[in-house]
DNA sequence: GTAACTGTTGCATTTTTTTGCCGGAAAAAT
DNA sequence: ATTTTTCCGGCAAAAAAATGCAACAGTTAC
């Protein structure tokens, strides 16, 4: 194993459980625990960890005001863990924006080939990340304030995709008004891409069922699969159920 | 077998495993790792591949490494102070990727009210944290290494703009050969940009002067600015004047 | 034809990088 | 307070890289 392979390795480690110990990691790539500390020294140096006694913290998550505005982190990597295990390859995947859709990003598996599209500044960036996959971004004028493409130019050009699967960041979800958003053009954007796919896949924190907002996106019926970060046996899930979601 | 089947050979290697060994290349074409090492330092050199004690990397593996250490940041900087005073307020301005473009947009005084087009993600990244600009994102397949879009696709949407300005983020330019580069994909969509601009500004750190790369993208009297960090005096400028490009 | 030149390759030598290990210092745990 | 764990600097062996050199094949110029 490479050096740079390894302190890639420790990285990706690092962001995705927040903390790494060096036995651990000593053990886990057949090193000695000395070549892991001197990796997370250079690491360090760089500015890409926080190493401490024993092991690396993720820089994101003790010190920086990002991890304070990812909301409920750990219930986002559970729906995002649940849905990657949807995804095939040679698939074609459509995707909105949003910290949760951000976490799937990252939950992908390092084999998986396929092709993902996307109208999210932040969520492509992600994707260009991963070592297999293939990145479309719809381009046209972006939203600040939800850092995606929006407007006439990316819908059409999001109608003449036929997608596999589209994965929808939630905001709002009620079994009586469907899946609703509060920004117009957001609104837009995503009514095109469930029109255009296959499967349609909604992803929400349970805190967000049973919540309404202004705008509406669809009705639940739309809806194929629903992942929250419960189990799927849970009460609050019900009545998606029995509306015919399948629920994860 | 000969050295261009050789490197070709790498590179599919390269690409398909995320990494190679010299010593595995030495043994697999049966040729010194001495070749090998050339080889490697070649496709190095092109951008092609990330060399690494004992092979090589796939460009996209090592961006999962995000780099935040900026190379020369602060001739970089210089760079972007001067251009950011040839934007005025309305102006429609194509830009480029690239670490100095990525400077130039974090430069730009909070009170300019423009609009910014542009292929490339982290670019695009800065320009939405900008309080009055608009941004518009030419979307397409997304290239891993250089992080822009890239295919015909985006190529013909630039081809519909026409913007006043242009700022070219430089890896070699040389009196004689032009700007050239080293990424075909890339090449074809800057070609594009200059074409559909009023003026073409190249931005570029000193040492990247009187370099020259594989492609060519533009003849030196196609631009109308080089910007460098250097004082437009220095005697390393003066044949790029005589050719009739105006210095800052 | 031949001589000069260029580009490629392998080999020997030197230099650099990487890595594991050791002993003592420092920090954490008990 | 003492025991355990971790850290740090130096050291040495091994691996890899850089460097200089020579052999060789093609090309070009004369």
């Amino acid at each position: 194993m490479l050096k740079k392979e390894r302190q890639s390795f420790i990285l990706r480690q690092v962001n995705l459980h927040n903390k790494v110990l060096s036995s651990d990691l000593s053990q886990e790539m057949s090193v000695s625990e000395d070549t892991i500390r001197r990796d997370l020294n250079e690491l360090s140096d760089d500015g890409k960890i926080i190493k401490v006694h024993g092991g690396a913290l993720s820089k994101s998550f003790h010190l920086s005001i990002r991890s304070s505005n990812v909301y409920s982190l750990d219930e986002k990597k559970t729906i995002a863990h649940k849905a990657s295990q949807l995804i095939k390859d040679g698939m074609f995947v459509l995707t909105t924006g949003g910290t949760t859709i951000i976490e799937l990003a990252k939950a992908l598996p390092a084999e998986l080939s396929a092709t993902f599209i996307t109208v999210s500044l932040p969520v492509a960036y992600e994707y260009i990340h991963h070592p297999n996959i293939e990145v479309i971004f719809i381009g046209d004028k972006i939203s600040k304030s939800a850092q995606i493409s929006i407007g006439g130019e990316a819908i059409s050009k999001i109608r003449q995709i036929k997608a596999d699967l589209c994965f929808l960041g939630t905001n709002a979800i009620d079994v009586t008004s469907g899946i609703t958003d509060s920004d117009w053009d957001v609104v837009q954007v995503k009514r095109a891409m469930i029109e255009t796919s296959e499967k349609v896949i909604s992803l929400a924190i349970s805190e967000k069922l049973n919540t309404i907002q202004r705008i509406k996106i669809c009705d639940v019926n739309d809806i194929d699969v629903l992942i929250t970060e419960l189990d799927n046996h849970d009460d609050l899930l019900k009545p998606y159920e029995k509306a015919g979601i399948n629920i994860l």
